[in-house]
DNA sequence: GTCTATAGCATGATAGAC
DNA sequence: GTCTATCATGCTATAGAC
């Protein structure tokens, strides 16, 4: 049953025509709020609007980002920028939208493919591993502005950050009571799978800096969270065929 | 040997005496860049600026927080503040300079006091969240705006984050090499012991929601790190002396 | 030592030429 | 469909009355 741990090759290949479909409907439901109508067009500067923001905004934060930079980053010019949105807010509320969307049905996805508490577990934690790889630079803004959005936008945010989370809460109750996993509070310890899994695109940088790769350490998260949860017997980590050169201290 | 693991009661009164030293410190240090003169009503006034700054900036985000708005949350007018402060950059200076002073000497502190890895890392493991307990919005504050900071402040910042991190590291080796410890790369276990730390002061809002106390956390925290850590034969916690009420499931 | 008033400037947003 | 020119707003910071 490896189908619950497929690479990060195999992950990324089935996210990119997700991405496609979604973006598409993205401008779809947002083409009446924009005075550009010719699609192929104004899909991809919207795609070049919202990238160059998320890179704005992780590098110097969303408040601090004038609408000037924005334009000199695009190549647009300040005034054709509100041919596409309406405003700073409504930039905002459109990024957010499109990586909710995203990241829901794509751990949906990922872990309905596996059975068993232990496979479960597994796939949940690769999958938002995966997930947060690819989409970085979103996950980031998400997490560092949702305070400063507004209120509708913030109220969201927190839900599917909870969603999330309640997620693992299910894994890990439906583990211990068929005596599988140890006994604890299983909220404790979702939230703390939850820090775990953030830190990887919170600190990507140092990730980077040291060479730690997705697959190396989703098998570390994985190996730290089976020594937590799962009872006394533990088989060491049967994981990590893929690459053998996870960086030695 | 259960110096390495003192109450966040204890750990809270040593504390408040090193802020007393360290609050006179900064006022001194910054005497002669302030236009007011009179030691006692400085003080209280630019504990009242940093307070509502922190207050603010964690509420809305520190650029967007505007000195109209500091100025209502003080009590003093808009031009009052400039008596303290020379400019926005120099308060998020001031601001940075304190916490990081108290943080090091703090954590120093409640470290060297335990010996043994074991006890070492317990007590690196209490002094850090009881540390972050205490002073949560600067904590808070610090990590959401280190980015938007001015460069100097920004690598300060940095700076002295991977101090922390290399303090576990370094436990986390000499527990290796007396063979207390399982191995595995030192770099990347101290990381995920940072990130359960981290994620205490990041989501305060749902821990306190939760009503798990910081004791509880730290508990689960020691906890989930032994049980990774720690050669098989894993004698289960004797810890939580304190509160037997830890929420259960 | 604190306030009111205001200078000077950068920003978000728009109108109209091309 | 995109640009240049411009406006109103709201900001930081200061000067001077009290």
């Amino acid at each position: 049953m490896q189908h619950s741990a497929p690479s990060f090759r195999e992950f990324s290949d089935r996210f990119r025509s997700l991405e496609t479909t979604l973006s598409r409907e993205l401008f779809r439901e947002h083409r009446d709020q924009m005075r550009v109508k010719k699609e192929e067009t104004a899909a991809e500067n919207l795609r070049r609007i919202i990238d160059a923001t998320l890179r704005l905004a992780n590098r110097k934060g969303f408040q601090s980002m004038s609408l000037r930079d924005l334009s000199a980053e695009t190549g647009l010019s300040a005034g054709g920028l509100y041919a596409y949105i309406r405003s700073k807010d409504d930039l905002v509320r459109l990024i957010q939208r499109h990586g909710v969307a995203l990241t829901l049905r794509s751990l949906e996805d990922a872990i309905a493919a596996a059975d068993g508490p232990r496979d479960k577990l597994r796939a949940a934690i690769r999958a938002h591993l995966f997930l947060t790889e690819t989409m970085q630079p979103w996950f980031y803004f998400s997490y560092m502005e949702a305070k400063n959005l507004p209120r509708r936008e913030t109220r969201e945010a927190i839900r599917s950050e909870v969603a999330v989370e309640e997620l693992f809460t299910g894994i890990i109750r439906a583990g211990q009571a068929r005596g599988v996993f140890r006994n604890g509070d299983p909220q404790l310890l979702a939230g703390m799978i939850k820090a775990l899994l953030q830190d990887w695109y919170l600190k990507r940088w140092k990730h980077r800096q040291r060479n730690v790769s997705v697959e190396c350490y989703a098998d570390a998260v994985q190996n730290m969270v089976e020594h937590a949860v799962l009872v006394p017997p533990y088989d060491e980590a049967p994981a990590a065929a893929h690459n053998a050169t996870c960086e030695e201290g």
